[in-house]
DNA sequence: CTAATCACTGTACATTACGTACAGTGAAAA
DNA sequence: TTTTCACTGTACGTAATGTACAGTGATTAG
């Protein structure tokens, strides 16, 4: 039945936000099911990680990405895509660090990590590419900017999803601008209201 | 025996960079030592891989940083400072990215490495304060831009050591710049004159 | 010369978690 | 009624961790 791997990977989620080791039997026990039952519906360990990863992705956050493209100024275009991914990250940070440090992402290259990673390279790409840039080291430094890695960094113990945000989105924007001669780019000033063009 | 004990830190360190799973029996084997005896004078898994890590921060790489600050020119003695941490991490690289995949670093939150953390921050303040300038959130974006995780993230698979360096050193330069009044910084800035600075 | 200490070895054991095999059960469909 | 299906419980094999214990060879102390 779908609902009983629905529920497999609701408790794994839960679990990995737990204290406690990350272990099968625990997911199985959460989830009111047999380990068998588990191996059957989600394949081994790596596998109900990847599905955690999946789900996770696929429940909402990132669905706004298309709201991006719809601004005909890049600079805001730029500015809201990285919004959307500051608070995709931020609002899933323990999972998503938890789900690293398991090695479900990184050194076991899950085949969805690396695709995942590819699309947002994608997007930052035709974001660029609107703009008229075409420069691949500028696309490696925004995809850096842009990832999870970079922004679990900068969040430390202490800073707020949108504080995070607006941070990563200036080192963005001066990041273009360093590199893009006609860059039209109007960052307002540090010491003004932030213009939150929701 | 002490030198016992670098033989196995060394065997430790060849086998994290080896592709095989990382198994104390392995380390041991290699090391010419018996299972037991790594316990005596390397303690715990856990211990063992910060020993490796030490290890490595002591192994030289690290030890220019004064260096940096020899520079009387603020932003040459930050940039020296950047290619330095670049330099370290990118030589290590796959070692490094192992032992955060082991969780020896980060979720395990060993000690070692918050307190080497903390140490560089404390570098970059110092840097920082030279200046003149006061920022915690200043500094807490160069904490980021010279984190091992974006660095790692910004290689990428196809980038040489003085690309990364060169392009963390910039960006680097464009965060300070964009919040220090003063920035006699030697990039050269695009035709927008943004001095509202205050 | 003998005894004691020391560093290390080999083996063996308990523990935990993973992954799989197998037989069985209750319900629904043929 | 029989078959199929989804799932259960149990049990097993494997791998790795960490610890206990007895023993061995060399160096040092008495």
């Amino acid at each position: 039945m779908d609902e009983r791997r629905a529920r497999i990977v609701a408790a794994a989620r839960e679990e990995l936000l737990s204290e406690r080791r990350f272990t099968l039997d625990a997911v199985a026990e959460r989830a009111g099911v047999s380990r068998v039952t588990l191996y059957a519906l989600c394949g081994d360990r790596d596998a109900l990680l990847e599905a955690v990863y999946d789900d996770l992705a696929a429940s909402g956050g990132l669905l706004r990405i298309p709201d991006a493209f719809a601004f005909s100024d890049n600079a805001s275009a730029l500015e809201t895509l990285v919004t959307i991914f500051c608070h995709f990250y931020s609002v899933h940070r323990s999972l998503i660090r938890r789900l690293h440090a398991l090695g479900a992402v990184g050194a076991g290259e899950l085949a969805g990590h690396a695709a995942r990673n590819a699309r947002r390279r994608n997007i930052l790409a035709a974001l660029l590419h609107r703009s008229g840039v075409d420069d691949e080291r500028l696309l490696d430094t925004l995809q850096a900017l842009t990832s999870f890695a970079f922004i679990d960094e900068l969040a430390g113990p202490g800073r707020t999803p949108d504080d995070v945000a607006g941070e990563v989105a200036n080192l963005v924007g001066l990041a273009v601008a360093d590199r893009v001669p006609g860059g039209s780019r109007g960052r307002p000033a540090e010491q003004g209201p932030e213009s939150e063009t929701t």
